[in-house]
DNA sequence: ATACAAATTGCAATCGATTGCAAAAAGAAG
DNA sequence: CTTCTTTTTGCAATCGATTGCAATTTGTAT
């Protein structure tokens, strides 16, 4: 069913329709409504893409992310998509994977559809073969990034204060009498290493040595990867007393690994994660997290998009500060 | 950056342009050449929505969750994303949102954008107002529903034995000692009244009377409900032995209450979750679940689909059956 | 050199919308 | 009943692709 359709039913021509489905002005009354019966009739919808290309304008806009299985990236994705969708956008939700020439391809993908905008979820998109991407294919298209940036005049980044946050959680094990400390981080991801800065800072700052920094790296993030390195932590140091993972999954798996070896947490060993996500409220003990503030870097990143979308400033860059929410595990 | 742009600087017809770009034979070589050349030069790549129109076919297919901050939706939209994704499908996935005339208007906006197949993620897809909108929007674009069923000639669904699956952890609970049993339901998700039916099925067939069959609904599904819920449950009937809890993240609050009641799990009492999700692995002890086959679901709803998109076969029902995972709270 | 077949290329219509401008119809004034 | 406005309406171009058919160029055989 097209405008013509309707037009030749309605014994007009498909301006008129046209102007009928837009609410234009200059349109007798009567011709008016029965043109709208008709549209009634057929349940008319107009194509979207037709219209896109006449109006030069998709309203879309996509949204990349590498694993939407991902806590924290969907509860993101869902605070924007739900912002953009209220202002009459049409969000494109896409997993990636965490390839990347497939996160390069991806964004071939949305230039294919002539998004008008894009949000990138998480720092795992900080690489050159996405910058590279973005230049050829997006190159002024309103980009944001979340929890992450590059430097391109078209993209702009919300991102939390990971280093000093991790500082935090190092002074906070500190107050509770534990020194010797491990950092745990999945190295893919770029952010960690901005938070693994943090946590070399914070233990400067209290006087540890260089060999004392007791940093573990894993190529994957999940339970069962937190469990196995906590459990190699926990054999070759003994010693250790406080473990900080970049993660909340991970760490989760740490506390089981804890419990398997009868060590009592908080007592002899303390366990900190990231996210405050879901994970870390279910477990037993509870466990002390970083809150990274994703509702509100979300909302940001949503508000900074739709300026741009609005044609306004672009290259921002927001920070935001974290927070410890402390509870069982510390 | 159009096909006339690209033709008009290499000194050809548009129509010489786009048989180069798919690869359509009588091109003589040098001209080929020079016109990739100019291609590569500018990074150009076909507006999806023009050659969308022309050739009649958007190679577009939209995946509705109700919200994707479920864990267990997002996995499935994964799978199904990839699979779709392999075969040159652009995949949208949207959150709906739980109000039954959003989930309408976003029918409404698939048909705008005019997919050519549609996946619903999940049970909460059954309702009138669902059914009324594909009727009117999308009456012959296939559509497959995960978990859930609605009787339209272009509908199909891959659902699970929910109520069978539920009788089995009936019985496995008698089978441990445990025969006072509730069972814990939202009762905004269709499915869980099949579970319930299981329940009272598997109860009875123990000899259970009518007034023993404990039910107990709650609106939200979140750990703290779950808590809550659990709470009441062993405040109002202490000779409970066993719960048995629609999903797994409710459990897990069932999981935290027992625990700080002082209640050993699960010598006193028993808890079953249902869907093999990452939170009941994560928790102390670790939850018997009842694996709802979702990968394999997924996957038969992404081929189900794949077929109806290359204009087979629709309104199928396929079912799979459920599996005890029996781990450390039963 | 000529005729004819084969290989290239371009013209123009099409997909389903929107919109400026001209034409037609309706209404107002003389 | 004109004439001049003011409303309504329709024509035709446009957006960025694809494709059947005709036109042109090239190659081959005579």
């Amino acid at each position: 069913m097209t405008i013509y359709d309707i037009a030749r039913e309605a014994g007009v021509a498909a301006s008129t329709v046209s102007r009928v489905i837009n609410n234009r002005p200059g349109i007798k009354k009567e011709t008016r409504q029965k043109v709208q019966v008709l549209l009634k009739k057929y349940n008319y919808i107009p194509d979207a893409a037709a219209r896109g290309l006449v109006m030069q304008s998709t309203r879309l806009v996509g949204i990349l992310i590498v694993d939407i299985r991902v806590a924290h990236h969907t509860e993101s994705a869902f605070v924007i998509e739900q912002e953009l969708t209220k202002r009459g956008y049409c969000c494109i939700t896409m997993g990636t994977g965490p390839r990347d020439e497939d996160k390069a391809e991806y964004i071939r993908i949305l230039e294919q559809r002539r998004v008008e905008g894009v949000i990138l979820m998480g720092s795992m998109f900080e690489t050159d073969a996405v910058r590279e991407s973005i230049k050829k294919h997006l190159p002024r298209v309103p980009i944001v990034m979340v929890n992450g940036y590059l430097d391109l005049p078209n993209v702009s980044g919300v991102i939390v204060d990971e280093d000093t946050g991790v500082e935090k959680c190092v002074d906070l094990l500190y107050a509770r009498g534990k020194s010797r400390l491990a950092f745990v981080l999945d190295s893919r991801s770029p952010s960690n290493f901005r938070k693994q800065q943090g946590f070399c800072d914070g233990m400067k700052r209290h006087g540890a040595r260089e060999e004392e920094l007791w940093k573990y790296e894993m190529k994957e993030s999940s339970v069962q990867g937190g469990y196995d390195i906590t459990m190699q932590i926990l054999k070759e140091r003994p010693e250790i007393q406080g473990i900080i993972y970049t993660i909340d999954l991970v760490a989760v798996g740490g506390v089981r690994a804890a419990y398997d070896l009868g060590i009592p947490v908080p007592e002899r060993l303390a366990l900190v994660g990231i996210d405050n996500s879901i994970y870390g409220e279910i477990c037993i003990p509870k466990l002390t997290t970083l809150d990274n503030r994703l509702q509100a870097l979300s909302e940001s990143a949503a508000s900074i998009l739709r300026e741009g979308l609005e044609g306004k400033v672009q290259n921002k860059k927001l920070m935001m500060f974290s927070e410890i929410i402390e509870r069982e595990s510390t």
